[in-house]
RNA sequence: CGGGAUGUGGCUCAGCUUGGUAGAGCGCUUGGUUUGGGACCAAGAUGCCGCAGGUUCGAAUCCUGUCAUCCCGACCA
């Protein structure tokens, strides 16, 4: 057996190379292929069928919180887009442009939408007469395109799939209200769902979107200490509304602008699933997104009564969960290895010696822990490991989090933390003050990530000027 | 966008220095034996050597350009 192992396909050890060890994962796993365009990928059907249970679960939140799909084009007229000035400002080196149909080049070029605040705020100026009109509650699922410089899956390519939520209110406090209720949707969905621990917080000054009055993000922490933003809510005041006329009239039959929002989440949540929860075996699925949560592997799968008893427990557990059967002529060995790296949460396997004994055999893939259970108790026994499952690989996380998260009060003990533990958030104290966060990144190579809502004083000073603190501020190095 | 590395059957790579018309292992196909942690035997199929120019009697190999991928920085969901 050992003589073997040249043969297996193994992945790149984290510890060795991260970044491999990723690209590995994505390649291996068939979450994903290259393109013929750089940072535009082929997404396969295992990570496509991710993406939709994604969607599938955020799409029932939207719609719970009162929101609609609706489809927007995928041109904008550059006119359109040069409205709202520091819209265009954070947008245009990044942009792609049509200029020609067929031919013929276009009086006015298109962008190919980097965002759509713009296409919304020009459907709302057209569509809302009257208070009676709003609130109104968009929502919209499609790719955009950025032309960004270094790419890679999942994380950062050039065109990719989200979904971005447009919302209009009569008020600034019921927009705000809005704002901060799809962070909380985005956070619990994470937890939930993707047993993935965030951070909730509002951006700096310097790092809102373009265009913002107010950003929230969700910060994530990945395996290798790097932080991601998992997603983003921005509330826009009245700035779009007053740039495209968008407006309203009151109960008092005055004219008001609108207040608006728009927040966001992208397949990149799939690259922090990767990161979060992977390990050197491969991909680690949360079960509520792995498109296979049992694959059954029969042993010695040619004797008699051995597919027979597979495929009816396939069957039965079919009605409950989204379950594989691989009756392929590949060895049971291979098949655990191949599952394995694709993050399917359980194995059942079941052979000659299990059917005499009535049972079979589950193992769990964050752990590898094995469990012996009889035929008529399987159901409710996978929907508790499951569970568990779940809850541990939260767990896990948490821990990863809380362990990488390191209190520092000077720019020397944020020195000191990088060198000693490696890369993870950094909490410190800020004045308020830009050219302090500027200093700290010079100084120390970590950005700002959110001002946390659950606020603490770990110190009266400013970590960088030593002046009066207003916030404790999440630093990192982000993906 | 700067610095570095790499592109050769589906995958991993050898061949390139010293030009002579392409190899290995894995995978794939067929048949057989196997099956509780990436099986074995036998017979097969698969290459415009990333792409475009150039040098040469002749280019995977030398030169120029270009595209893509990876790593490190600056920017970003």
């Amino acid at each position: 057996m050992a003589d073997n192992k040249k043969m297996v396909e193994s992945i790149t050890p984290m510890d060795t190379d991260f970044a491999k060890w990723y690209t590995d994962i994505v390649k291996k796993a068939e979450l994903i292929e290259y393109s013929s365009v750089k940072g535009c990928m082929i997404i396969r059907p295992y990570g496509y069928a991710i993406w939709e249970l994604i969607q599938k679960d955020l799409d029932r939140r939207f719609k719970e919180t009162g929101h609609e799909n609706v489809y927007m084009p995928m041109f904008i007229p550059e006119s359109l887009l040069q409205k709202e000035k520091d819209h265009v400002e954070g947008f245009a080196p990044e942009v792609a442009w049509v200029t020609h149909g067929g031919q013929e080049e276009l009086a006015e070029r298109l962008c190919v939408r980097p965002t759509s605040e713009t296409l919304f705020c020009e459907h709302y100026a057209n569509i809302i007469q009257s208070y009676r009109d709003l609130p109104k509650l968009y929502n919209q699922w499609c790719s955009v395109v950025r032309w960004e410089k270094t790419t890679r899956p999942f994380l950062r390519s050039r065109e990719f799939l989200w979904q971005e939520g447009h919302t209009a209110h009569a008020t600034p406090e019921e927009a705000i209200a809005e704002t901060e209720r799809m962070l909380n949707v985005y956070a619990d969905f994470c937890k939930e769902t993707l047993c993935m621990p965030v951070v909730k917080g509002r951006k700096t000054d310097s790092d809102k979107f373009a265009g913002a009055e107010m950003t929230y993000a969700i910060e994530a922490l990945m395996h290798d200490g790097k932080a991601l933003q998992a997603g983003t809510s921005h509330y826009f005041g009245d700035g779009f509304a007053r740039a495209f006329g968008i407006t309203f009239a009151d109960k008092d039959n005055k004219l008001s602008y609108v207040y608006q929002t728009s927040w966001g989440v992208t397949t990149r949540l799939i690259g922090g699933i990767i990161m979060t929860h992977g390990d050197d075996n491969g991909l680690v699925l949360p079960p509520a997104v792995a498109p296979i949560q049992v694959i059954i592997v029969p042993i010695a799968q040619h004797k008699p009564g051995v597919l027979e008893k597979a495929n009816e427990i396939a069957e039965q557990l079919k009605k409950k969960f989204r379950v594989k059967l691989d009756d392929s002529d590949n060895t049971p060995g291979w098949k655990f290895a191949e599952y394995e790296m694709k993050g399917v949460p359980l194995r059942l396997e079941i052979g000659p010696k299990d059917i005499e004994n009535n049972q079979c055999v589950l193992v769990r893939r964050d752990n590898r822990e094995k469990y012996f259970v009889p035929f008529d108790n399987l159901e409710s026994q996978i929907e508790e490991i499951l569970k568990v499952y779940a809850e541990n690989i939260y767990n896990k996380a948490y821990e990863n989090m809380q362990k990488r998260t390191y209190d520092c009060k000077s720019i020397d003990e944020i020195k000191q933390v990088l060198a000693e533990k490696g890369e993870g958030f950094i909490k410190a104290m800020w004045c308020g003050d830009e050219a302090c966060e500027d200093s700290v990144k010079e100084q120390t190579g970590v950005a700002s990530r959110c001002i946390p809502f659950e606020q603490e004083r770990i110190s009266d000073k400013c970590v960088c000027c030593g002046k009066e603190a207003k916030h404790l501020l999440y630093w990192g190095i982000a993906y």
